[in-house]
DNA sequence: GTCCAGGGCCTAC
DNA sequence: GTAGGCCATGGA
């Protein structure tokens, strides 16, 4: 069985990544954290579009926007009646208890700020991480069904752990380094994407000698 | 037509 | 505490 560090190792490799998470400022990687819940990226990025084309991709104006035009240009996101909903409560929330500055809401002990941000509604550990690690710039890996699905596949899971039983795996064993964290999760997610959905196994699978699913359909 | 995607919340048991 | 249902769009 591979360690982490060696799954990580043979990921760099295979994949040569540049700007995984697009986005011109930490504010839209916020809105694309809540965006991309259960929705496949090319839907976010509409939605995205949307919300800059209408020059909306901003704090408060997110905060002050009547809810049903927000609906109306996130709706390529799927759920957009909830994502609207939740979406401007963290904009007015940011408004009222941090002067309107991200940066006050991010600065501080790491989970401080992370239970600060999963009191929030719409946003789990997930979400959580995402914006802590992908707009925050702090060391907080983000667990998401890819990560599950890949490291349970090379044996590094049993599959019965919960969300935080796996983070706290991945950080007591990789340095606190947050372009590592950031270019691992995103290696993984690029990964899954490229074969560990296809049926029959991509041939160019960089793991078929120890992954559980090309054991399967092989 | 069916499945799935860069989740989270609520309810019932 | 946990399994199941719900939220919704768009591409493969």
């Amino acid at each position: 069985m591979l360690t982490i560090m060696e799954v990580y190792q043979r990921l760099c490799r295979g994949y040569c990544l540049d700007n995984w998470w697009p986005a011109q400022s930490p504010f839209e990687v916020v809105v694309g954290a809540f965006l991309t819940q259960n929705t496949n990226w090319n839907n976010v990025e509409k939605a995205l579009a949307n919300l800059k084309g209408a020059k909306a991709l901003d704090l408060p104006l997110l905060a002050d926007m009547p809810l049903a035009q927000l609906e109306q240009l996130i709706r390529p996101s799927g759920f957009f009646r909830q994502k609207a909903q939740r979406l401007q409560h963290f904009c007015r929330y940011v408004q009222d208890h941090h002067a309107g500055s991200f940066d006050s809401l991010l600065t501080g002990d790491l989970n401080d700020i992370r239970s600060e941000l999963l009191a929030l509604a719409g946003i789990g550990p997930e979400t959580a991480d995402s914006i802590l690690l992908y707009a925050g710039g702090r060391p907080s890996f983000v667990i998401d069904s890819y990560t599950r699905r890949f490291w349970g596949r090379l044996g590094l899971l049993t599959g019965t752990e919960k969300y935080d039983d796996i983070r706290t795996l991945f950080m007591a064993k990789v340095e606190k380094d947050v372009p590592l964290y950031q270019h691992y999760h995103a290696l993984i997610v690029t990964h899954c994407k490229e074969c560990c959905r296809k049926t029959p196994l991509c041939s160019t699978c960089l793991f078929t000698d120890i992954c559980d699913y090309a054991a399967q359909v092989a």
